[in-house]
DNA sequence: AGCTGTTCACGAAGTTCA
DNA sequence: TGAACTTCGTGAACAGCT
């Protein structure tokens, strides 16, 4: 039992197909990315109407404002976003790994392949 | 199927090309505009005639009111346009961006040391 | 494997100007 | 008025960390 079982994962704001736990809610990445890059914003958003839209596939492009109401209500949790500090730290990493990469593949390419180019450069 | 089928993508409301969805309908870069611009003037449009007046490339100019009327038969919604509170928000961000620009500029051209050391990525 | 952020092409808003 | 343009929100694909 439950073997071939696939569960529907239905975005919990807006019905489109979910592609995991974002945020503490099963969403979509649509809802995922649209989260992260509007929560901190959430003051100039403004409903044109009730804050009663509907938010579903479809429509949830519309009205930003009610789409991040439901986000909320769906239980996604803003401070499950990195926060600035954290990113920071982690670009920094990056360059270090990237320049480490680098440097890494110098010594190898010029040790173990003694490159004939360098050798006889203008002929 | 569906192969190298081109759509016509007319504009819903006078049959000119489309170039996409505007406000809920497909349409025309000028009813796109008209719309806008229109919208809210609704009151004072009256037809001469009957209300009937044909709608197409070669005419939509000559009745306004019958045009804004075709306009939300095919489905334009008033509410897709940004409001004023929206639009003074965007240009105040839009006054701080050039602004910070140009502080940016003077700083980096008025500074004697060329410190690479400020990385500000892709925003 | 699962969940972060990042990237980038694209669609649809507004803006400009002849 | 509307063709051309700028701007920016979107979300699929991707990369990195745990």
């Amino acid at each position: 039992m439950a073997s071939g079982e696939d569960e529907p994962r239905n975005c919990a704001v807006c019905g489109d197909r979910a592609t995991g736990y974002h945020f503490h809610a099963l969403t979509c990445e649509g809802c995922k990315g649209f989260f992260r890059r509007t929560v901190n914003k959430s003051t100039s958003l403004i409903c044109p109407f009730a804050g009663s839209c509907k938010v579903n596939k479809a429509q949830r492009r519309h009205c930003p404002a009610c789409r991040l109401q439901k986000c909320l209500d769906a239980g996604m949790k803003k401070d499950m976003i990195l926060s600035a500090e954290v990113l920071a730290l982690r670009r920094a990493r990056q360059v270090q790994r990237r320049a480490q990469q680098a440097s890494l593949q110098l010594t190898s390419s010029s040790s173990v392949h003694p490159s004939p180019a360098l050798a006889t450069p203008g002929a």
